[in-house]
DNA sequence: GCAAAAGTGTTTCAGGTACACCCATGA
DNA sequence: TCATGGGTGTACCTGAAACACTTTTGC
């Protein structure tokens, strides 16, 4: 039995919501599945999952990612904290929302049976449960002034990518197009980026150069005081 | 009696915590108290409270906010949720913390003997109880973030200050001295300030001006697409 | 040979940064 | 009159933005 100080206080039941993004045709996807119990049961809805008692939220919800998506180790930021009285139409529930970033090609598509689940585009977003909505316009938000000073968009994409792949990505985050000579001037005089020998030629006849990012230099970069910024 | 359709779930005590921060003497100052229950009776801490069944986690910050400070209508912002199992040595509890910005003019000091509260210089910082020393961290980073792109800084200072008390109080914020005629030209070519004819003589012999912000002015400006940025 | 995407440099402009002196006033 | 903080303008330099043509190759 742990201690007890903490008399007649209302208790509540707290979730965890995943607004998993990934990336492919040139525009951000989130997962969202038909959700299977009541009430809005049928309705479109975020990956989510209640904490436990001996869990931290930051476990829950890599618990609950790791459950719907067959990867571990994704990239997770807490993106805060949901807490009107009426916000779930069951109980009261405050929801601590996570965003995550995936390459979608891990992602384990015999989930997409199991828990009706789909990678839906952000630009036909249909109506979510909830302030699940609100969510995902936050989550764009917040990617949109995160990505601009890390490297978080690496994520989205395998270890290895093109540069008109990468810069293809930041114009569906910033939903801006991006000059092609400024983008690669910029990205590349960050020397993080490291290229390959190997070509990709799924997208043109002339195929492009694969790169990879490199963590060792950036974290380097960053210890000298620099910063990364696009 | 609402329906129940999350059965068998773990409830949570869910406390918010208000990390309360005010300007004096070129430095910025968080509000804390000597903890006056147990577990960690006179440690220093931070204002909190419990989130009750029917109050939103937003409504629970603002009537903390008010208790402690006696101002209602304070500006603050969810800084996020801690939620580490061990974090509360009471009993399990997450906490969603909120960051206020307050003019310490306005602060009714009776509540310093009530609640043994003290204004503390974030330079000065004690050693706060649970994991209250990383909320302030924490804030000051997000303070960092925010105060380059919204003019919130504002809100640490009376309706009407001085350009040399703004210079100062963004020199406190981003810890780093910055040119007088460089920040004067920023500042003002923005065209959010209006000059008064008042001049505040506390601090010199000639007398600073006094301006204030002029939120209809920068509504317009945002409308338009510009930003502020400092 | 042609369509389709990959790759490559230069010029211009705006905004950031560095920098030093005069002004007003109370004591 | 002098000490103290308030107020002002310019030159330089860096980084952002605009812009068009050549290359490769599968069909």
């Amino acid at each position: 039995m742990t201690a007890s100080f903490y008399k007649n206080r209302d208790t509540h039941l707290i979730a965890v919501d995943c607004i998993i993004m990934g990336f492919k045709d040139n525009d951000l996807h989130v997962l969202a599945a038909k959700r299977q119990f009541e009430p809005m049961k049928g309705g479109w809805s975020l990956m989510g999952g209640f904490v436990n008692q001996g869990e931290s939220i930051n476990e829950a919800a890599g618990r609950v990612l790791d459950e719907f998506t067959g990867i571990d180790g994704i990239f997770m930021e807490q993106l805060g904290a949901y807490g009107e009285v009426e916000r779930d139409l069951g109980e009261r529930v405050v929801s601590i929302a996570y965003y995550a970033l995936v390459d979608m090609d891990k992602f384990d598509t015999s989930l997409v049976e199991k828990y009706d689940a789909r990678w839906i585009s952000i630009s036909h977003l249909p109506e979510l449960i909830f302030d699940h909505n609100k969510m995902v316009r936050d989550t764009i938000n917040t990617l949109q002034r995160r990505a601009a000073v890390k490297p978080i968009g690496f994520n989205l994409l395998g270890d290895q990518f093109t540069l008109p792949s990468l810069q293809s990505l930041y114009e569906a985050i910033y939903q801006e197009t991006i000059d092609k000579r400024n983008f690669r001037k910029k990205i590349l005089s960050m020397d993080i980026l490291e290229k390959l020998d190997e070509k990709d030629k799924s997208s043109s006849k002339r195929g492009a150069f694969y790169y990879q990012f490199n963590k060792d230099k950036y974290d380097q970069l960053i210890q000298q005081g620099l910063h990364f910024s696009l």
